[in-house]
DNA sequence: TAGTGGTCTAGACCACAGG
DNA sequence: CTGTGGTCTAGACCACTAC
């Protein structure tokens, strides 16, 4: 039925079709390009350019959620969890004091029974403590977090690549030095406020990051995917 | 003036002082709101999340441009240009027949002298040729694309890490084995053709890759940085 | 030249947040 | 309760594309 460079009706052609106004009509498309799905411009019809959806942002946040998604039995093992007043490089990461409580986690995560990243989680006890009223091997953290009534409005990532230290290589069963691909992360509240700063290091051949941007919008889709 | 947390001026306010209706004001709040720099929602006012302005598209894919952007003095080294017939993966990639011409490049990508990426490049005949009428050391092959006609509508960025393998990390100035940051790229027309298939590797203590994420909206603004 | 999407106006109603 | 942003209507003009 639709396949890339298939026409859409006209806009004036949807309004009827759906009985509303040019307004909503415009807002469904702009929906659609922002998603990489159409293309449209002045004076031509507008274009399917992919069938395939991105991923919604809870996905990308949540390795939980991302599997099961993809039907990966995925794993996690629960290193330790500790509370602990918080180093200077971490105060200044989520916006405490010097001293403040921080909760922390050292998770392995685990598809089929393999090692595939390392992470480090780190919340101020406003957040933690969620985490902490919670067998963190049970699910999803973030799916903990929301449920918790936390509001995950945003988050940033920086990614980039480093050698194994010796802990890391142990745990993921490689060699010290080996690359590794590093996602460095925080999520805040609507009001800007850091829930959690963490640091994950996957396995590169098990695991590769992917996005699409358009030019006629500056913000891409992105998500993880295994390959 | 502007901080985290700074409530904007209301919808209407805004209105009155750039003499406009709704619409407008709307659409460029929409655009604020998907670059993750204000927060939004029904009946409280907007605030600012963040002061710093996600990069553009075409900086996001450009080099050049970026380091333009940034003040950086950037310079580039192409160690060779050719011309040859597509292999299997290669023809798979750029979506042309086996053994049908494509261009390639190596480039070595400096900052202040020092290598930071190494860049290997693949066009088909038909947007390779621009490149090849065209001093690759004299600037951005993309703003050559442009300038050339090429239609550069959408592009996709797959990112993992892997050991430098021996001529890569001589030519970057380190040891074979050293992590790498390494980001393929592919860009299409609107039509969906391929234009370029490139695989980009970066020092990753020179250079690392920023995204943001908003809950309302799937997605998010992107940029690469240096630090 | 006819039809398209991009942009704008000037209203309107609603759900929700805050005092 | 008032004011907010989210959404909608029903027009309008323009630049551009395809013919």
């Amino acid at each position: 039925m639709h396949f890339r460079g298939h026409p859409l009706p006209s806009e004036s052609e949807l309004c009827e079709r759906f009985g509303c106004s040019r307004g909503p009509v415009r807002q469904a498309m702009s929906t659609l390009r922002l998603e990489g799905l159409v293309s449209s411009g002045r004076g031509r019809r507008s274009i399917v350019l992919s069938t395939v959806p991105s991923q919604p942002f809870d996905t990308v946040l949540s390795f939980t959620q991302w599997c099961q998604q993809k039907d990966i039995t995925s794993g996690q093992k629960t290193l330790w969890i500790k509370r602990a007043p918080a180093e200077p490089t971490m105060s200044a990461a989520l916006d405490i004091k010097d001293g403040d409580p921080v909760v922390s986690l050292l998770r392995l995560r685990l598809v089929d029974d393999e090692p595939v990243m390392l992470e480090r989680l780190n919340y101020p006890l406003e957040f933690g403590q969620h985490v902490l009223a919670f067998d963190p091997d049970s699910g999803s953290i973030y799916q903990q977090l929301i449920d918790s009534g936390v509001d995950i409005h945003h988050a940033t990532r920086t990614i980039d690549a480093v050698a194994a230290p010796e802990e890391d290589a142990q745990l993921l069963g490689i060699t010290a030095g080996d690359p590794l691909l590093r996602i460095k992360r925080r999520a805040f509240t609507r009001e800007g406020r850091p829930i959690e700063n963490s640091d994950d290091r996957y396995l590169p051949q098990h695991s590769q990051f992917t996005l699409t941007a358009t030019r006629e919008t500056p913000a891409p889709g992105s998500m993880i995917g295994l390959g």
